[in-house]
DNA sequence: CGGAGGGATTGACAAATATCAATGCAACGG
DNA sequence: CCGTTGCATTGATATTTGTCAATCCCTCCG
């Protein structure tokens, strides 16, 4: 055990350095030198869905960057409700808050199968300290973060459900690859746009109906982009 | 004017080391040395009601660090609908985004009357590379953005009007003074909550007759906090 | 003083959404 | 293969919220 472990932070520096995606992710402008600042070990991890990668209450221990897959970022009111706050895609980090030391803000959820790396804080903290290589990448997933959330105030959550519902669905769509996007259960579509499962459920029974959008299989769809423009506005 | 100018610019740094709130803003851990990489001038203005701080249509010039006052964030969306997303008090900090070269993201006005510091997107960016003392800041600044906007997802755009428009208040308490606090225009709160006019001026004449809130003058108001917890839930 | 203008409030009604309940459908395990 | 289970869908109503319009209340200005 000890020994893989070393084996593992060894190894890290050099992984990262090969790593296949690595201009999309937090480590894309660090060099060799900063590599070897890595002194904990950084594991790749899969997930399928329905797995949680932390909850809040879990302590503050990794970040994680997402090589592949979507999840998403679920908070909760003191009386109970939830909401869905965010959807993480390739490229993004999960965590960011630890490195100013608040607690995880999120339960995180996967919905689709997920690869993530694994990163102790204390090696972010470590590089963020002694690497201006890193800032910058650190104020763009910061930055993203923002714009998304903005963006879910003014385009999800305004405007009648179905509409709500229609820009959810463009956006998922642009997520997805060409031809083919994520349809969440009606539950997390509610949660996501601020509306009941029903009513989230009668949204996309009536797309299907139209044929704006095509189910290929439980979770994943087609949908025509033009038409579903039209419902989204009204 | 360029004489003028030129003052300001030697006085910049001097005038920041002094500045009697530099514990709240983003120059907090600034030295000596560093204020020396400030070559343009950084002015304090004052805005009252209704001014506008920049629009995102706006050349992409100037940060603003928030001395006092208290302004909104706008957002439109394509149909024209606008949307309320965030508000900045004391210490925040308007326009982070042109360090990443973006646009500006808002319509910044002006609630009540607020004074600034106007800097310059390039002194930021200068004092981004050569001090890393401005990183964690910078970090900081963001994180508590993604912070607001994900607390008014949940609070602010989750639950029956009444409730939100309750949670909005109780917001707004917490920003105020101990017994007064800065009470929206209805159209305001609609744009806040996600909710029409005609229901927001329900809500709060609702809440006047319940006696939770007391109105000051034409902008403010006292509430009872324990009282108006129990609108906030249902 | 009187009148104009801009919010805020209220009412009446329409429309949208939530709620409660039943049924349909498909995957899964025994 | 059949029953169970977990969603999704749909229907029937109850509530909430939006819409349209009128009125009220101030403040400002001539």
């Amino acid at each position: 055990m000890k020994q893989r472990e070393i084996d593992a932070a060894w190894q890290a520096p050099r992984q990262c350095e090969l790593c296949g995606i690595r201009h999309l992710v937090l480590f894309a402008d660090l060099d060799s030198d900063d590599f070897q600042l890595i002194h904990k070990p950084i594991d790749v991890l899969s997930y399928s869905a329905g797995a949680v990668l932390y909850r809040t209450s879990d302590a503050p221990e990794y970040l994680f960057t997402i090589r592949q897959g979507l999840l998403k970022l679920v908070q909760y009111l003191p009386n109970g409700g939830q909401r869905i706050v965010r959807v993480l895609e390739q490229g993004d980090v999960a965590g960011l808050e630890l490195l100013l030391g608040q607690p995880y803000q999120h339960d995180v959820v996967v919905l689709e199968p997920t690869d993530v790396c694994r990163i102790p804080v204390a090696v972010v903290d470590r590089l963020s300290r002694d690497t201006p290589r890193l800032h910058r990448q650190l104020l763009k997933r910061w930055q993203r973060a923002v714009n998304e959330a903005d963006a879910w105030l003014t385009d999800l959550s305004t405007g009648s459900a179905r509409s709500r519902v229609a820009r959810l669905l463009l956006r998922l769509a642009e997520i997805g690859s060409a031809d083919r996007f994520y349809l969440p259960s009606r539950e997390d579509i509610g949660a996501m746009v601020g509306i009941t499962t029903e009513t989230a459920s009668r949204s996309i029974a009536e797309f299907k109906r139209a044929g704006v959008i095509r189910e290929l299989d439980a979770k994943h769809a087609a949908l025509d982009e033009f038409e579903m423009k039209g419902f989204s506005e009204k």
